[in-house]
DNA sequence: TAATTATATGACCATACAGTTATATGTCAA
DNA sequence: TTGACATATAACTGTATGGTCATATAATTA
């Protein structure tokens, strides 16, 4: 409808949700992660790699991060790749860099 | 510079930045506070009656939000004034909404 | 089958934080 | 000055969660 999210009233299961979505972006080590995956389908050990995190501590944030629809996961023999599900995050954390860089 | 966030490797610092934005927006309270004040400047009692919380709940938000630059706060005899400092946080939520109607 | 590699998960700890209650601070009016 | 109103803050509690360690599950290879 409105592209003024607060112009009419919105529903509180809608701000949960959307409190919900920036809630999983509100961790440095989840952007980090994030920041691995933007560029195409990555490995758990190439994220771990890449983010110099534990595979326990990755896996616990990638389970998080597709639960919560920002990312997909595709398993493929022993590996699993996890992508980015669209570029709406990526979008948001340009948004906010945008403005800390002013 | 580029328009795309993660396209450059992103400092670390810049990282906690971004989240720490986000996990100020990851609140449903908040987000209830945004809207009673996206419309313009309202004082804190205001605030109270519009998001039916606590005045002390919402003092302590409305102090987080002003602390994290997303509010701007404006004395006027005894009542306070508070204000979207600018409309980004308002877009961030119109585009994560955007995607949960979808 | 046994060993190796990749990923997930349960238990645990420490910390962060939302909400509450009570109180303090500040401003105005009578 | 006293009282009423507006806002902030300190102390406290309960809960959620990030990180770690150990272990489980699953797939591959020897």
């Amino acid at each position: 409808m409105s592209k003024e999210i607060f112009s009419g009233t919105v529903a509180a299961r809608d701000l949960e949700q959307i409190a919900a979505r920036f809630k999983l972006l509100g961790e440095p080590m989840r952007l980090r992660i994030l920041q691995a995956v933007c560029k195409g389908p990555r490995s758990v050990n190439g994220i771990v790699a890449a983010t110099g995190s534990t595979q326990a501590n990755v896996s616990k944030h990638l389970a998080l991060l597709a639960a919560g629809g920002v990312l997909t996961r595709k398993k493929e023999g022993q590996c699993v790749y996890y992508s980015m599900k669209n570029q709406l995050v990526v979008k948001l954390c340009e948004l906010v860099r945008a403005q800390l860089v002013r």
